[in-house]
Parts: structure tokens; C-alpha cells; sequence
RNA sequence: GGAGGAAUGGCAGAGUGGUCGAAUGCGGCAGUCUUGAAAACUGUUGAGGGUCACACCUCCGGGGGUUCGAAUCCCUCUUCCUCCGCCA
């Protein structure tokens, strides 16, 4: 969430700026205003009446001690009174807080200056491409269905066991999926990110921490009888890793990668575009994480772009690199790059890996700060991208990779696979 | 699942009703010494709110209670540890 202090002193620039989202944030922005001057009024009658309590407390007890109990009588039941009053003040600055609190939940990131204005994806800027478009006979087949040609990953079984869109890979199917999770890792970790396996299910503090609760729960499949819920993607349970850290500022950069499986809803997706691999219920996906000095942020989330890119190259795959507009920028991010690979056989581009900075965002909610050189606290910034999700990857393999009579594999990927092709 | 024990500052760890936001050690920061570093020595060092700055308030796992007064007593929740049971 936006820092109060901010808003109290930038609330101009932060209106005219989550316009870029199309929103008018004013007059919610106001109302955080309004409650956090009755939150200071009432903290600060509450603190003078508990000054005064304390004061009498300590009197009290110095009269017990030079043996004049009796006088001491009076002064117990100014502080009853004292107490009652505190207490009242108190329910009402709580009362104040959380809605304050709920108020500045609802209000997104502000969007960085470079987001371009835009209602939705269609009003993505690219600003990179990159990678040669096979030339495919019209005979050419779109990912399910080489899937079934060659018997590598099975829909229906999926179907059966849990429902659509939790597939299930089959022999080299499956070998190519551990491969890629293998070789991401690999790149990752030779780039300098620290791998963890984090945990695969998250309590309530965590999803606040990240911003998928509140409001968005509903995406997320929840164990209900725990209150947990099964993470959408490992930026969650990573960033969480340091939530409530005080770090030193010598600790940063920290930055991390891990492969999960990802969990999602998808309520409300439906028809053609979510066929086969293209929108999934459960999905592989290998996560970079960074938590940054604030000065150095907007460099790591070029280095985060220019680390993806390399990967791409690798795997030899035509990809672009879209500046995501004001209207489809997610919530919690101020800048984001959405690569995409081209789908030769479905002749459409499909999102494989997002790349955001959250600046304090997140951080804020996380209470997740660093001691600079002055000695003062400050919210780090944090960062994630996908690098990468696995099954819109695997489909632009299988649809751009295919001959004839085979799929050849990638060749920085055979190694990892131990074949070159799926015949 | 059963029985016990525990949770204190970045870390370790004292503290069982008032003078405790909290000893001590480590770590951090600054300085002395040194060509520089290390060592040694000296000083300093929790977080949040509030203020121009002070004052002042809150925080000893979370929540509630007893008391004029709670890190300290009571209730409750969570987490961790030990032992037993079950089990990949």
C-alpha cells in the first residue's frame, strides 16, 4: 500500500498519476486523509490522558512506599476515571486504524512515469522484438494437438483426476518439463540468484504482505479448514520470506529464485484462447525475486528484463517485450515488462514472463525495511519476474520446433533432456 | 494425537509487580592507535507514533483480563523445543 506520509504530502501528483489507471483516486484519497487526522487527534488525547495516568500511577506508588496508603485514595479514582476514558479513546483510535488501514488497501500503485496511458492490452507499447518466426506448412499443428500426436501430455486424464486444466505430462513430456525447470534454475542461479524452495500453501499475513488478499481471494484456491491458501505464484511465499525484516544496507541486493507449481482459479476465463497449455489451473513456473536498495530498483528491473532475454535467445524462441499500459497494470505494480512468445501455429503471441518493480508497495505492507548509512529506516523496494512460466513456453516449443514427423528439442535444452527430439 | 517446557532488542541472553524500553555479551556505527588492515581501547547503537525540535505515548510472540501500576500474575490463541504414539 502507498505510504501515508507520501500522501499527505504528494496527494496532488498521486491523484494525477493513478489517472494513468483510470481512476479517480480523490476522493478516496481524501477519506484516508480525513481518518488519519481524526487517527493523530484521538492518539494524541489518548497519550495525554495515559501521560497523566502514568504520572498519578507513579505518585501512588511512592506513597505506598513512604507508608500514607490512606492518601493515596484519591488519586486511585482519578486514574479509574483516566482508565475509562483511555479505554473509550482507544476503541475508537483501533476503530480509526483499521479503517484507515482498509482505505489505503483499496488504492493500487502509482503507476511509474514511463507507463504509457492505456485502457487495456491492447494499448501495450512494445518496446522490444526479437527471434526468427519459423515458416510452418499449413499442415502445421497448434500445441494440443501435438501433444496428443505424440502422446505427451494428456488433458483428459488430468480431467478426470482433478478437473480441466490440470494436465498431465507423459514420458518425454514430462522430461521436458523437469528440463526446463532444471535449465531456468541453472541460468538463474549462474546469474547470482539464491534458489529456495519455498512453501507451496500461505497463511492470510502472507497473501496481505504481496497483495493478493484482500479483494482477490477469490483467484487463489483456499484450504479452508486451515485458512490457507495455495500460492498463485512463488512471489508470494518469497517475498514473504522477509516480511517484518529490518535488513542492513549492506544485505542489499537480496535476490532469490525458485521453481513452484502456481495455482489459479481463473474465474471468468473461458473459450478458444484458453485451450490446451494457454491457461491453466495449475502451472510450472520458475520465479526471480529481488529486494533492492530504492536507488538502485529501476536497474535490476533492466537487468531482470536483460537476464529473460538471454534466455529466449537460448531457446532460439521469437518473443517481444511489451511496456504494460496504465489500464493493465496490475495493482501492486508501478512498472511492468510482459514478455511474450509468438505461437507460430496459433499465430498469436502468449505471455510467458512478467517483470515488475513494486517499488515500496509491497514493502510497505511487508514492513520490509532496510537502515541506511544515516541510521534511518527506509521500505526497500521489491521486484519479481517469471524467467519462466513453463507451459506457454513448452507451447511455443511444440508448435515453433515442429517438422513433419518430430519436435526437435532446443539445443541448450538436450543436454537436460537426454533426447534430441519427440517422435 | 498425548505429556511437559519455552517465546525478551540484528543475534545470544538476564530480568517474577513500581526506580525496566529492559543488564551483559556478540554484532553494527563513530573515533583513538596504524602506511593500511586486524587487534586493543573509547564512545555510541531497538522499533513505531507524535513534535519545527523537545515533551509525551505505544511495543518484551498475538489477543483479552487482574491491578493505582504488568516483560513479570491469570485466561486464550499461535509458534518452537523435548519425550511418547502414529507415519512418508
Amino acid at each position: 500500500m502507498l505510504q501515508l506520509q507520501l500522501l499527505r504530502e504528494h496527494k496532488d501528483h498521486i491523484v494525477s498519476a493513478l489517472k494513468k489507471r483510470n481512476l479517480d483516486a480523490g476522493p478516496m484519497i481524501s477519506k484516508v486523509l480525513e481518518l488519519d487526522e481524526k487517527r493523530r487527534s484521538l492518539q494524541s488525547k489518548l497519550d495525554t490522558t495515559l501521560a497523566e495516568s502514568n504520572k498519578l500511577s507513579k505518585e501512588i506508588g511512592v506513597l505506598f512506599k513512604s507508608g500514607k496508603p490512606e492518601e493515596a485514595n484519591p488519586l486511585k479514582e482519578k486514574t479509574a476515571e483516566l482508565k475509562e476514558a483511555s479505554k473509550v479513546l482507544g476503541e475508537d483510535l483501533n476503530a480509526t486504524s483499521e479503517a484507515l488501514t482498509q482505505e489505503l488497501y483499496h488504492i493500487p500503485n502509482v503507476p511509474h512515469e514511463s507507463v504509457p496511458d492505456g485502457n487495456s492490452d491492447d494499448d501495450n507499447v512494445e518496446v522490444f522484438r526479437e527471434g526468427k518466426i519459423p515458416e510452418l506448412k499449413k499442415e502445421a499443428l497448434p500445441h494440443w494437438e501435438l501433444a496428443k500426436k505424440y502422446d505427451i501430455i494428456d488433458f483428459e486424464l488430468g480431467a478426470k483426476v482433478t478437473g480441466a486444466g490440470f494436465p498431465v505430462y507423459k514420458g518425454k513430456g514430462a522430461r521436458l518439463q523437469r528440463a526446463l525447470i532444471t535449465y531456468f534454475l541453472d541460468k538463474n542461479t549462474a546469474a547470482g540468484y539464491f534458489e529456495v524452495q519455498p512453501p507451496l500453501v500461505i497463511n492470510e499475513e502472507s497473501g496481505y504482505g504481496t497483495g493478493q488478499l484482500p479483494d482477490k481471494e477469490g483467484q487463489m484456491y483456499q484450504v479452508q479448514a486451515n485458512d490457507l491458501y495455495l500460492i498463485p505464484t512463488a512471489e508470494v511465499p518469497i517475498t514473504n520470506l522477509h516480511r517484518g525484516d529490518l535488513l542492513a544496507e549492506k544485505e542489499l541486493p537480496l535476490a532469490y529464485t525458485g521453481y513452484t507449481p502456481c495455482f489459479r482459479r481463473e474465474a471468468g476465463s473461458y473459450g478458444a484462447h484458453v485451450r490446451g497449455l494457454n491457461r491453466l489451473h495449475q502451472f510450472d513456473k520458475v520465479e526471480l525475486v529481488r529486494l533492492e536498495h530504492p536507488d538502485s530498483s529501476y536497474e535490476a528491473l533492466e537487468a531482470m528484463v536483460e537476464h529473460v532475454k538471454d534466455i529466449l535467445r537460448e531457446l532460439k524462441l521469437p518473443y517481444r517485450i511489451l511496456r504494460l499500459c496504465g489500464g493493465d497494470l496490475g495493482f501492486t505494480a508501478a512498472l511492468t515488462y510482459d514478455f511474450e512468445v509468438f505461437s507460430t501455429a496459433q499465430n498469436r503471441w502468449l505471455e510467458i514472463s512478467s517483470v515488475s518493480n513494486f517499488e515500496t508497495y509491497q514493502a510497505n505492507r511487508l514492513k520490509l525495511r532496510f537502515k541506511d548509512k544515516n541510521g534511518k529506516s527506509r521500505l526497500v523496494h521489491t521486484l519479481n519476474g517469471s524467467s519462466l512460466a513453463l507451459p506457454r513456453v513448452l507451447a511455443g516449443i511444440l508448435e515453433n520446433y515442429q517438422t513433419e514427423d518430430n519436435i526437435t528439442i532446443p539445443e541448450v535444452l538436450v543436454p537436460y533432456c537426454g533426447f534430441d527430439r519427440i517422435d
